[in-house]
DNA sequence: CACGGCGAGGACTAAATCGTCCAGAAAAGT
DNA sequence: ACTTTTCTGGACGATTTAGTCCTCGCCGTG
């Protein structure tokens, strides 16, 4: 499954203007009414009715709804990896762990914890019934947690961290305290679970700062 | 909401050792069929083909395919509050939850990490259909989670725990870290996410020991 | 022992939804 | 400007799946 796209040409094809933007239309349409019904819950007549477009759009654009399916996990993950990238890839300091929390959380309060987190709950119901999509989301999740690991390796070789400390196993923890808090907040319709799962996979890292700031590790 | 189950008679009705058999083999085939495929991707066909029923089973028994449904749910939940009642309600210690925890992850690796926690994937996927589904899963969450901290509160009255512990906070950072640890393994196909995110809760809670057994919190 | 009601079986209907097709419009190449 | 290719639109068909209905058999009760 080498495709580049969805929307690899089976010939080579002239891709105007307009056809790309229908395309990043579809998209859009999508990825905005599976963040809030669901994946399954979607149908393809929704997104053609919401992007504008037909159906013959469609199925030029993408091969069937698995395809427009896995589209939409590339075109996540790639959204979710450019903003936390963006957020991450100055990471130094504990505080800058405070801060990127903060984001996080008011962004939820927003939706008072629902809907969750677009990545988390595409792997959860396409996990089970698209092995290429569960694939794709691993990636996704692990490229993620680079991004915090790659702070907290920044961190401790500056001294920040204690050298005992796994940056690895850090960024694992807190990825598994933000889905899980993305998770009990939606079902909770309340971010509170949220704050108190990332404020205890924060304090987990704080036991591993070098100088306690604040009251100490005790 | 009020509703005993979810054969509430219309009118009484006897009912005999055999429905209830029946009513009992159609939750438990619904129960594993959408365990491993996920509650919107299994057919009624499905559930009745594996229940060795029929249709106007189905249709005696439940309403329709969302009150089979939210049926399951509080099945379901039931399940997992005797299991996890019986696994916690002797809870006294540290290593008490050190064996909670192999458990679960034990249960877990034998499937690889596939399939992720029967109650929060379904509270993925339920949340934004229905809202009586996402209630009383919200419910059962808080029902587990209080398992956890009326140990954690044995734990503490006993000295076990120091006083400035909050087992409510904790309870509900491990239940996320225990939630977020099935995602990821289940996206990875692997439960090393999810050994890692509970052993981050328990180092938190061990941070809250009164006498730090083993190496000591810093 | 007969009768009434409950449970079981499966064919049938209706609706939703995926996917196809063809004709017309727009854009690109010459 | 003209031809060819690509893009767009919506009607149409096929399939899946939820939900209905009618018949038969069994069990308990008067």
């Amino acid at each position: 499954m080498g495709d580049e796209q969805g929307a690899a040409p089976t010939k080579q094809r002239r891709i105007s203007q307009r056809g790309i933007a229908t395309r990043e239309r579809i998209l859009d349409a999508a990825n905005q009414l599976m963040f809030v019904r669901g994946v399954n819950a979607t149908t393809l007549d929704d997104v053609r009715e919401a992007s504008q477009t037909s159906k013959s759009q469609l199925y030029h654009h993408f091969a069937d709804k698995q395809d427009l399916v896995r589209a939409l996990v590339k075109y996540r993950g790639a959204l979710v990896l450019q903003r936390e990238g963006g957020r991450l890839e100055r990471l130094r300091s504990f505080s800058g762990l405070v801060r990127w929390r903060n984001a996080l959380v008011q962004a939820n309060s927003l939706n008072n914890g629902k809907y969750g987190c677009g990545l988390g709950s595409m792997a959860v119901e396409l996990s089970d019934q698209d092995e290429q999509a569960r694939s794709m989301l691993s990636e996704t999740f692990a490229a993620w947690e680079k991004l915090i690991s790659d702070g907290l390796h920044r961190m401790r070789d500056s001294g920040a961290l204690r050298q005992d400390a796994d940056p690895e196993k850090l960024a694992t923890g807190l990825m598994a305290a933000l889905q899980g808090g993305y998770l009990l907040a939606n079902a909770a319709h309340n971010v509170a679970p949220m704050e108190v799962a990332l404020d205890m996979a924060l304090a987990h890292i704080k036991s591993f700062l070098s100088q306690p700031s604040g009251e100490p590790t005790r």
